[in-house]
DNA sequence: AAACGTACCAACCGCTCAATC
DNA sequence: GGATTGAGCGGTTGGTACGTT
């Protein structure tokens, strides 16, 4: 016996919803609640499926969505989740309250990929692209200069947490020189961990993700003493660097 | 001004998973 | 333990806005 489908389907409204109709679950939703998603457009008044009032209320009405364009920071921590998660729009979208995963992986599809594949980087795996007969030479130039080229001097919000047990999972630079720096190195340099922005870090420092103790899937910003760059990039793109620098 | 191409995003589809019977 | 169901997820599609020729 196959699966019936989530709601009839003679008789029910497809495609744009209609400001009306969109009063209609709003009004419905913060009066009643979710009993449950198959009864909602037969409470509301509406001709629309569950599955349709679900998503609509997940991706455009909730109302504790963002909306409007994704910052610069949000953008960011979107390549670092997707670094870490891949195509996994829901746990990405967690980490970023207000958006959604729909709208994250739009954001991904129209917009990072193609940000990704200009630095000569897999939007899948955050390598650099190989071209047939190994690494294509151009991007082995491109490749580091692009993240130089990357940096916009934007304020940002982020905010660090107390602990700094974390270990740095990356360190990167010419000579196996480790360039990363611990919490402690940074209060000796009287720099805050916690109140640290682009803006107020020198100009040699750059934010990075680091792993929980834990090994959560948390990701948290760091600040790593890097090529003179503010940026949060994934850090596995960097994998395969000194290759690519030799 | 019209035609065409591209980018964006809301909505849909089909699948998986977990809960329930 | 298997069937059924609802919810949620990721991939894809289609409409619209915008830019270019």
């Amino acid at each position: 016996m196959g699966r019936q489908p989530c709601c009839e389907k003679t008789g029910l409204k497809r495609g744009p919803w209609t400001i009306e109709e969109d009063q209609k679950l709003v009004h419905f939703i913060l009066n009643n609640g979710i009993p449950c998603w198959r009864l909602v457009p037969k409470m509301a008044g509406l001709m629309r499926c569950g599955k349709s009032c679900r998503l609509r209320w997940i991706n455009y009405l909730r109302p504790d969505l963002k909306r409007g364009a994704f910052s610069e920071m949000e953008e960011n921590q979107i390549i670092l989740l997707h670094s870490r998660l891949g195509n996994r729009w829901s746990k990405i979208a967690a980490h970023l309250p207000g958006r959604t995963d729909n709208e994250i992986k739009n954001y991904w599809n129209t917009r990072i990929k193609k940000r990704l594949e200009q630095l000569g980087l897999e939007p899948l795996t955050h390598k650099p692209i190989k071209h047939r007969g190994g690494i294509d030479q151009s991007q082995h130039k491109a490749f580091p200069q692009a993240l130089l080229i990357e940096q916009e001097k934007k304020s940002s919000e982020l905010k660090f947490p107390d602990n700094s047990e974390g270990k740095f999972h990356m360190s990167i630079g010419h000579n196996d020189e480790k360039r990363a720096v611990q919490a402690d190195e940074m209060v000796q340099k009287g720099l805050n961990m916690e109140t640290a922005t682009p803006e107020s870090m020198p100009a040699n420092y750059f934010c990075f993700g680091k792993t929980e103790p834990s090994g959560s899937e948390n990701i948290v910003p760091s600040w790593i003493d890097g090529f003179g760059t503010d940026s949060v990039l994934s850090l596995d793109a960097f994998d395969n660097l000194e290759q690519i620098l030799l």
